[in-house]
DNA sequence: TATCATTTTTACCGTTTGGTCAAATCTCTT
DNA sequence: AAGAGATTTGACCAAACGGTAAAAATGATA
């Protein structure tokens, strides 16, 4: 199950949340992310939404004041799950340990959250309209701590010379592509709908391309 | 100029079309892409795209039928921008030089049709519903075709043991990634909207990842 | 079991949406 | 300059949209 929490002020600022309340803002969660997730903000429609998480369109209403409110309440759970990965590099470890985890987990955040994934990844084809704060301060200061932390490593020779921001741009879309782009990969591969077996060959696909050479040295025959 | 062609059933099968007819239908698939691009087929509206079209919406529908069918003239150009840099691929070049042009034309592809590329992730994020059957079928040949190409090399020692299909996954997600979360690569590095100098960093970054080693080889200090 | 707060439903509202139609205007040819 | 065909427009429509109000039904509690 996904992080969805249910934030604090809907109806009318009450002291602490009923039993009924608790269960019907998580299934409204889990409907619009459903449905947001698939078509985007304007793509998304609230009889979609309570139609998915069976209720009526006025009772969802009842608990989040309007379309807005249950998009901004999504968003926010998802910024955590996204960051949470990227917390996590540590400038103390190996270059390859650190890389390598942070692929899994990144790759692991996808497997398991992919309508989140794809709730991002809708938010900026959209150019970002409700995110663009957090992205110019939270996760770029996120972003410059870590890429520092890269950088130290290439200056040790530890790490091949690059820009440590597109190594993790790098990073993201590769990860990301697998729960974004699932439809293509499965067709590609020829699986079925609800099939995700591909994930261990991501992985190892992944730990390939970015921990040894893919490519031989030119030989000099 | 994107490859905007205006395809041929469109007003009551005319013979040969009109100064007015191409150029309006050349105006219309523009802003349509440019409305697709960022909403989504479901988040697009015929109005918004008049709007952007400069032109009345029963105008609009004078030249495409309905909705749809902007979208399908739309699916179609796409199609070709998006299979011509891997058609190019070929068996009897070096796996380096092989795999470094591609990276460099879709990234090049990336640059020039952004919102072709955005309008193709938003088609994917919504499941594919209209282009389903090109991935399974034209597509899949196409990369089954190349990646039996990738294993051959593979098979001779030329290319590191890998999954050549994911190997190819890897490449359009990194490259894809500057067209569609342009948004998010521009905040954390800082740029103004209108600015994609990023491209050549990016290059950089792809040629390392995918033809050196990132990382070197673990020390027996 | 009566009471009160919470929850759900029914009926509705104004706006937006995809799309139609016929009349009006424009453009091209002769 | 006239006529035919191509283009554009304004007025409109039914359905879908986001959202509201108030009554009805349910749940918790004493």
């Amino acid at each position: 199950m996904t992080q969805i929490s249910a934030s604090s002020e809907n109806p009318a600022q009450r002291r602490s949340k009923t039993r009924i309340q608790k269960e019907n803002e998580i299934r409204i969660l889990l409907a619009a992310l459903e449905v947001f997730s698939e078509n985007g903000f304007r793509g998304a429609t609230l009889d979609r939404i309570a139609a998915t998480a069976k209720m009526s369109k006025p009772n969802l209403l009842y608990y989040f004041k309007n379309k807005e409110e249950i998009h901004v309440a999504l968003l926010t759970d998802l910024l955590d799950v996204w960051l949470a990965p990227l917390r996590e590099i540590s400038p103390h470890g190996e270059p390859a340990d650190e890389i390598g985890s942070y692929i899994r987990r990144k790759l692991q955040s996808s497997r398991q959250f992919p309508r989140e994934s794809r709730l991002f990844a809708n938010e900026m084809l959209a150019g970002a309209p409700h995110i663009g704060d957090f992205l110019q301060s939270e996760l770029k200061q996120l972003v410059d701590e870590k890429a520092a932390i890269f950088q130290g490593w290439i200056d040790e020779g530890r790490l091949a010379p690059c820009d440590p921001r597109h190594l993790l741009f790098a990073i993201w879309s590769t990860t990301q592509h697998y729960a974004d782009f699932s439809v293509q990969v499965r067709h590609v591969l020829g699986l079925q709908p609800g099939d995700v077996s591909y994930y261990e060959e991501a992985l190892s696909m992944l730990e390939t391309l970015f921990l040894s050479r893919l490519v031989p040295p030119a030989s000099t025959d």
